[in-house]
DNA sequence: AGATATCTGTAGTGTTCGCTACAGATGTGG
DNA sequence: CCACATCTGTAGCGAACACTACAGATATCT
């Protein structure tokens, strides 16, 4: 017996559209038929492929995580806890006012809110913006136990604290804050995580 | 001639619904059946007192404006621009979680990102967040000039980094975020804005 | 080559969306 | 009390939505 006929376009591209697309108009506003023109294929390969809109949003957080991995492996690689926190802030920065990509983060602009019928959404993407928390949480766990944070200090606050301001930064990428803009909000938080990580 | 029938229903009253409806699935999740049910009352009364659904939006916007300026007045009216960003953030941190409102802020949950169509709304949005910047950079312009920020401290970066906070805040408060988590978040913010105050 | 399994494109499906026509109700001004 | 202007409720409009039935195409496996 046969295995039937291959697909005739690459999932990971297509997936990339797509994130441009949901990233753009946040996961309501994005039709199924812009989704099937910016990924050039047709519904029925979409629903072949992700079997409905949202499975399809998280196959496309599935790919967003992958990179953002890659990305955090990086930040969380320096050294001292104050430089993962200065990269992790100004790598925002960056990332946010990227002209590659539609302004803020997937993860945010994607939906806060969601109609009924589309809870799991908003929930999924809190899913996801927790995940970067918890892995900086525990890089300043380490670095606690390095006696590279101060005594009082908490990991868990540090982490939160960035997590918001990184959040906050994609509200104002979204209002059309320019890089410099949100690169003065990160300098800004990095003397309060330095005063903080005295403690 | 006569002046027509009057209206049967509180047009504020009737917005206060409009607003939680807003606040809680965003301006595309919210349909208008769910308005009209919130409201009270039934869709040709609705058009004819705001003419379409972003009509309605920008008319619970105004009352909400309203609402945080008298509410800004009394975080503006402290004597110190540290005061002002205390209350500002601690403030920020009991509103967001009040159990009264739904999580997070109208403003931000609103919709950062929407469909085609609905472009206006996200900068509709955006605008009003930007009223609340501008109050706070007045304030810490008129600190400066009394000597109450430091000689280099910017009103511009301090307002805008508190507009980003909150707004993080926002974010957070919809992943569900405790009264707690934002206030030590706020703490936090209130070291960094002590060192750039400094200036 | 033939049988089978899966994908692809066309052309829809039913549902829900924002919005409104219409007729009756209810007020004001004369 | 009557003419008029505006609101209210019922009922439903066209359009857009997420999604799919179906037939033909294209691969694999024997």
């Amino acid at each position: 017996m046969g295995m039937g006929r291959p697909r005739a376009f690459d999932a990971d591209a297509a997936l990339d559209q797509a994130m441009d697309v949901f990233w753009r108009h946040g996961y309501e506003g994005a039709t199924i038929a812009q989704l099937t023109e910016a990924m050039n294929i047709n519904p029925p390969s979409l629903y072949a492929a992700f079997g409905s809109k949202e499975g399809l949003l998280k196959a496309a957080l599935d790919r967003y995580t992958e990179k953002r991995d890659a990305w955090m492996e990086k930040v969380l690689g320096a050294s001292t806890a104050r430089e993962v926190a200065e990269r992790f802030l100004m790598e925002h920065a960056d990332a946010q006012t990227d002209p590659a990509n539609p302004p803020g983060c997937l993860l945010v602009q994607g939906g806060l809110a969601c109609g009924t019928g589309s809870e799991n959404v908003p929930f999924e993407l809190a899913a996801r913006r927790t995940r970067t928390e918890d892995q900086l949480h525990e890089r300043f766990v380490r670095a606690k136990a390095e006696r590279d944070l101060g005594e009082s200090a908490d990991p868990a606050t540090l982490a939160r604290y960035l997590s918001a301001v990184t959040s906050g930064m994609c509200v104002m990428a979204s209002s059309g804050a320019d890089r410099n803009a949100l690169r003065e909000i990160a300098a800004v938080s990095l003397k309060a995580f330095d005063e903080q990580a005295k403690g």
